[in-house]
DNA sequence: AAGCCGGGGAT
DNA sequence: ATCCCAGGCTT
């Protein structure tokens, strides 16, 4: 707060302190302290809102509920836990950083900046960890703290240093046992009061000492920057049966987009090509498979990404013959990227939101699916 | 600093 | 349809 001296940072402490003291929502990984479950927290709280992670974060922990045992889980079972949440390295990162932990320190890490160096901790995430476990006065500087210091110090900049500037001071002079709740308090000010589109500022605990309120910038702040459109492709993927009423599921590389989740053999299709044409073609493509027999189209799911959207076309077709025959497939089968499942078998297999839309159009997935749910 | 990575809910 | 969320990693 460049424009304010020490006494209004205190001020803006009391008062923040008391309201969060009055109105912090009763979150499943508030009602601790431990290391462990607050970074499962935070990491699942990337990029994902409250609310979706209340859903998950009990029976995540249900599932690994101490640092060794996810250290000792394999992978695949962690991302089945991450299925539907997205961004799947966080999954990926959270095992690695498991297993790092126990190997090096033999438990959680022993500093800030040993788990600042882990995989899948960033600045944020290490500041709210040492923060609210640890009691230690690191500033996280997340989405709803930004916009909230945007607007009490009327910041007009997207550069990080001005919102660690603005924002620090706030941090400091408290006593550690109430560095947890400053640290909550500013994230559940943006969560609750300070909003994106229509701020309760005459809720907010901080309204006497906002600058953008007193200046008439609040929708002016934090300064917006213009994303460019979402282009949108049509991708055909097949339900593949063979003889025995198997069908195909194959795995993402684990470094891809969705990586080392389970899909539909597919891609895009091409401008022009009509659906079918794609079709054989990604599987001639993918799996050196020709005479696709009985070629069946099923229907369509729309499914958007962060910089994409797809629209899923959904095909059916049987094996022209055993899958012994194709080379590609024989090879694919043999490193462990593809198998040949029966439906009630997909309950153990991660796969992304837009398959699981697509299957639930087969009658015959969606009897799996709802049993693979329960 | 910018581009990339999922998904979902609010408007 | 658009925005944006308790971000991190790579370039």
């Amino acid at each position: 707060m460049p424009a304010s001296p020490g006494t209004t940072t205190r001020a803006v402490q009391v008062a923040l302190l008391r309201w969060y003291a009055r109105c912090a929502r009763d979150l499943p990984w508030r009602r601790t302290s431990a290391p462990y479950p607050i970074w499962i927290s935070e990491v699942m709280l990337q990029q994902t809102r409250v609310e979706t992670v209340r859903l998950r974060f009990d029976e995540f922990l249900d599932r690994f509920p101490t640092l060794d045992a996810l250290a000792a889980a394999p992978l695949a079972r962690v991302l089945k836990s991450w299925e539907g949440m997205g961004y799947y390295a966080r999954a990926r990162n959270l095992h690695r950083a498991a297993r790092e932990m126990r190997r090096r320190y033999g438990g959680f890490a022993p500093s800030h900046a040993a788990f600042r160096a882990l995989p899948g901790v960033g600045a944020y995430t290490a500041a709210a960890v040492w923060a609210i476990a640890f009691g230690e006065a690191h500033l996280p500087l997340d989405g709803n703290v930004r916009r909230v210091l945007a607007r009490l110090c009327d910041l007009a900049t997207h550069r990080q240093d001005d919102y660690r500037a603005a924002g620090a001071p706030l941090m400091r002079g408290l006593p550690p046992s109430e560095v947890p709740q400053m640290a909550q308090a500013l994230m559940e000010l943006g969560a609750l009061t300070c909003l994106a589109r229509s701020p309760r500022c005459a809720d907010c605990p901080l309204r006497r000492f906002c600058q953008a309120r007193a200046r008439q910038t609040i929708p002016k702040r934090p300064l917006s920057r213009p994303r460019p459109a979402r282009p949108h492709h049509p991708v055909v993927i097949l339900y593949l049966r063979n003889r025995r009423g198997q069908f195909l599921l194959t795995q993402r590389p684990a470094h891809a987009m969705l990586g080392g989740l389970w899909e539909l053999p597919g891609g895009k299709a091409e401008a022009g090509e009509t659906l079918p044409r794609a079709m054989r073609r990604e599987i001639r493509e993918e799996l050196d498979l020709r005479g696709l027999r009985r070629l069946r189209y099923v229907g369509a799911v729309g499914h958007a990404y962060t910089h994409f959207a797809v629209t899923l076309h959904l095909f059916t077709a049987e094996m022209p013959g055993p899958a012994s025959a194709f080379p590609a497939l024989r090879r694919l089968s043999r490193t462990g990227r593809a198998r040949w499942l029966f439906p009630h078998q997909i309950a153990d297999y991660a796969l992304p939101t837009g398959t699981h839309r697509a299957l639930a159009l087969l009658p015959e997935l969606h009897r799996a699916r709802a049993a693979g749910r329960r």
